[in-house]
DNA sequence: TGTTTATGAAAGAAAATGATTGAAATTGAT
DNA sequence: ATCAATTTCAATCATTTTCTTTCATAAACA
């Protein structure tokens, strides 16, 4: 492979992904480390890409950087506990589902596995998926501008075109008659759909969601795993008999 | 093998390759390294080709995608007057695609014309558009990060639900050889299938884009009417014998 | 025949590569 | 905040590859 060769390649890779590692570059050059290092000197000093510890960005983005959101995470509020968990769940190379919603959109800062394949419905996830760099697919659909979720006909389509190792599913309501709930009958429709195209589903909801049930129907509790951060141990016994919960404590 | 022979070969391989190692041509040429070593020296005086170490690379850099940034930064003006008349083409009721680009973007704040349906694979498209309130549909797909445009087969298929009064498409090359291109083969077959689903077909490009010819294929000439800012008569005669051009006068 | 031109081979110079080392940066835990 | 463990980095060296220069040979031409 010639030095030339490489140069373009790299480039190529940093169209493609606004940030690459020097593993991933050797690999995909069949180069050892050095000389990758060496390329991206050279091509620094030639502005075509600024090298940053552990790859090399591409010039004139900005990017946001991940060690002070880690560092913040001590303070975590409920929702980012419950993300900064449910991220850990996700291991390397899973074909993720992450649904429209704020506590979702919470754990994308938390994903440490490589190789994580994303789809989601929900605009403002697209966004935060790029900034990290994280490979992202989307439904489609019809965007609803209140919640900025993708759904309908569109977004049902797009979606079954894949199946997940893991799905990560917002609710409005849990309740111990009505199952899982959410108040837009569309949005409950493209849940249900995910859920049932995933090996795992995860259930993410803060306490305040139990004993809620809101106007459309989701799916049964039983349909997955609950996380959320503290409930009631009454509470706790009544629903762990439907389902599993799983409280992620501080 | 005579002298000029191996030239043209030289020159033949790297219209195929971008870069060549001087093995592969001293193979293909049934020489020896030395000899291609001067027909290199010879070629690169006449600014035929650039030696590198171990072989040439082709001179011209075409597959070289320019970033958003840099393009919008460019051409930025004769953009918007070609925005602002491609709105004004879009009429009440009716359903468009809008391609994923900076021109197209440009177009979005234009637009006159209420109860408007807009499809797009663009995602910065989609912010623009939600924020002038305007009822949105994506294809979804797969987010090519550098372009932040929806390709791929989910892009595809979320495509062929709809079918559309008016399509504006951009484009990097027109060629009255190579038709209308774009550097990324992916991108290209998302822009062919949307002209294939539209009444009307409206290519936006500036007129740096006239004569310049890109990667891959989208579709002849002939498929949609050209809208530009300037081009030289001559120019103009030539292409217009293939192809309806709108010349959008300050 | 003698001159020019093209070719291939060989030798030493230059460039590129991969491995190794201690230094520096980053990370995670206390 | 501080410390230890891990990862990444720059510098260096030996090895390999490629380049330039030079030379000898062979073909083309007058």
């Amino acid at each position: 492979m010639l030095t030339e060769e490489r140069h373009l390649i790299i480039l190529q890779l940093l169209k493609e992904k606004e940030i690459v590692k020097i593993q991933e570059i050797a690999e995909a050059t069949n180069s050892s480390e050095s000389t990758i290092r060496r390329d991206l000197s050279q091509l620094e000093l030639e502005k075509k890409l600024k090298r940053v510890h552990g790859g090399a960005a591409s010039v004139s983005q900005k990017r946001n950087e991940l060690s002070m959101m880690e560092k913040s995470a001590r303070f975590l509020n409920e929702k980012k506990r419950i993300a900064k968990y449910a991220a850990s769940l996700i291991q390397d190379g899973d074909c993720i589902y992450l649904d429209a919603g704020t506590t979702t959109l919470e754990i994308i800062p938390f994903i440490k596995a490589n190789d994580v394949t994303v789809v989601t419905n929900g605009l403002t996830n697209v966004e935060s998926l790029l900034s990290r760099g994280i490979q992202t697919y989307m439904t489609g659909g019809m965007l609803k501008p209140k919640t900025k979720a993708f759904i309908g006909r569109g977004a049902w389509l797009g979606l079954q075109q894949y199946n997940f190792d893991k799905c990560f599913i917002g609710v409005n309501g849990i309740h111990y008659e009505s199952g899982l709930t959410t108040p837009d009958p569309e949005e409950a429709f493209i849940k249900k759909q995910a859920i049932t195209q995933s090996q795992e589903v995860f259930i993410v909801a803060d306490s305040s969601k139990f004993n809620q049930s809101t106007f459309a129907y989701i799916a049964s509790l039983k349909s997955g795993t609950i996380l959320t951060d503290e409930v009631d141990s009454e509470l706790l016994t009544v629903y762990q008999d439907q389902t599993t919960i799983k409280v992620v404590n501080p």
